[in-house]
DNA sequence: AACCGGATTGGCAGCGCTGCCAAAAGCCGC
DNA sequence: GCGGCTTTTGGCAGCGCTGCCAATCCGGTT
């Protein structure tokens, strides 16, 4: 089946049409199912291809067709740390596989210089696009992104202006629904423990229509607790029990993901404390666990996967610029 | 900053030079710092770059160039909804960026003709390697993979043989360890509980290894339950109701991995089982969250993170072909 | 048998870049 | 001021493919 080629030089759509004994222009016809050819053709083509094993060059291929590449989607995640952007990416790929688009991944670790310089280099492929998290980047990420002829897309967020395309839901509208349910529920001492904002700024985002919505009703933090480093179990349990030495007379905690809000579920379990009884808790996200747990976790479930599908679809047909997803709220049994 | 240009042409390097008003080869080599130049001509391009805002085409760069492109790397994963490979993607990501490499990503979902398919569309943009997952693949990925001119790495699994480098740990051993931890501690009455295992092969091997252990101490599984579907929280809790109800007298269940464990973990407080009073819980993983449990849980940390740098490493510099980066067998209070 | 329109085909330029090579420029000491 | 040397430079072919266009083929018509 795999035919042995000199060592170096891989087989070439000309060695494919010499085997086959057509054209080059006919093999490329064919191969790309484009414009029309003889059964015969097709046939000594498709023979050819198999019996040499040849797999045609897309960097030629892109480079010789029309605009460019067109096969490729740049995306930058901030982090892969966090279930959030794997999942982003897993609708992503999903739905534009099937439109034979590959995507070519950058890891930004929430710096907007390396954003920049992935964008770069992500362009340097000529893809069809560019995939950026958040609406937050360098005048020169956002100077890139215009210039280099591609569409647009940013993912995740919808608090602002967008560049182009806009996939995502409010996050202020989140922390403004989860502070409403946490006061319609009867909380009034309510903390928030989270990671780094400076850093996440989504999560900022959320804080911030969380104290607006406390406002509105009357109310404010009853304290606060910023973790450095990134959201984990490790990080909700350490903090809540920070939280909890500092204030403790607290009823309630609003989370910045249900990875810290897991952390916090067990810092309660493990110091007895009942919970909402004593403590209710909130998250956000909405990840597989919080619904297995003894007591569903009460929090936001986000369209992760969803955005990575609208988003895939926004670049390959034509769609509206600004898709807001929207969330959903959870009453589970932890607030 | 960034110049305008008549849509649907980007700036070019021959747009460069002539900006520049020195010869292509001239910016080529100052762009790619490659080969003497003098400070003058440095300047000059690097003006220019700026002015016109170009981005160099690496489709053209690396058909031009020698081999081929080496600049990108395909990567085939089985899934993203497991921790397990954003985290090998974090690993791979954070240690090819420093050499330039971009990582093109295709996502199997644990189909084996899926990822044929994919190893041809990502051998199709000429990648410095390909990275695929497990030992196990079609005969014609193997095929590809040999033929396409590209250094291969196979990832996380080292019971068997690969192709050309192979970098992970054994899961039989993880599986043996596991049940030899089990069996000192005293179970006896032990259970499996996994996710679909015709599926995921190496969670099989670990089974594999697990009942090979216990047959050596005279004993075998007491129960088994394989959950169709993914492994998650929701499957791990439903599972181990299901193995409970059908043997009350379970002294100890294996998991196929932390997120099931977490899940009869769940199960476990629900119901008001003392754990491991009761019964004891064995994972598999070494997840974040599993050290922030009440009680942590038992398990086996495995080198993800390190897996994808060591693979990145024996992509960029010659290694040794075979890198068995062995695994951590966790005592933490659940088993 | 010459003719016609559409289907099929092959040749060739050129996508943007790099490698090669020969030409030009700079530098040194006498 | 002139060889002889190194450094710097630009021209040009060609990487593998696609788009364009003209040539060829085929089947039925007149």
């Amino acid at each position: 089946m795999d035919g042995f080629q000199p060592p170096g030089r891989l087989v070439t759509l000309t060695d494919v049409a010499r085997e086959a004994g057509v054209g080059e222009s006919t093999v490329s016809r064919v191969l790309r199912n484009h414009g029309s050819s003889s059964k015969r053709a097709r046939e000594r083509v498709a023979e050819a291809v198999a019996r040499l094993g040849y797999v045609p060059n897309r960097l030629a291929g892109s480079l010789a067709g029309p605009g460019a590449s067109a096969q490729l989607a740049g995306v930058i995640v901030p982090s892969l740390a966090n279930v959030v952007f794997p999942d982003l990416l897993r609708g992503l790929t999903g739905a534009l596989d099937a439109a034979g688009i590959r995507c070519v991944i950058g890891v930004s670790d929430y710096d907007p210089d390396r954003e920049e310089a992935l964008a770069a280099a992500l362009l340097s492929w000529r893809p069809a696009a560019l995939l950026l998290t958040g609406l937050e980047h360098n005048p020169g990420t956002v100077a890139l992104a215009k210039a280099g002829g591609v569409r647009v897309v940013e993912m995740i967020d919808t608090d602002g202006a967008g560049i182009d395309a806009v996939v995502g839901f409010s996050n202020r509208a989140v922390g403004a629904a989860s502070a409403r349910h946490l006061v319609a529920r009867g909380y009034r001492r309510i903390a928030y423990l989270g990671h780094d904002l400076q850093v996440d700024l989504r999560a900022g985002k959320r804080l911030a229509g969380f104290e607006a919505a406390l406002g509105e009703a009357g109310l404010s933090l009853h304290g606060r607790e910023i973790r450095p480093g990134p959201s984990s179990p490790g990080s909700g349990r350490a903090g809540l029990e920070t939280l909890l030495a500092r204030h403790p007379d607290l009823d309630a905690v609003y989370f910045s993901n249900d990875d810290m809000a897991l952390g916090g579920y067990f810092a309660c379990l493990a110091a007895g404390l009942s919970v909402p009884g004593r403590i209710a808790l909130f998250g956000f996200n909405g990840l597989d666990f919080a619904a297995a747990m003894p007591q569903p976790l009460s929090t936001v479930r986000t369209p992760r996967l969803e955005i990575g599908r609208q988003a895939a679809a926004s670049l390959i047909g034509e769609g509206p610029k600004r898709i807001d997803l929207g969330f959903e709220l959870i009453e589970g049994a932890t607030a």
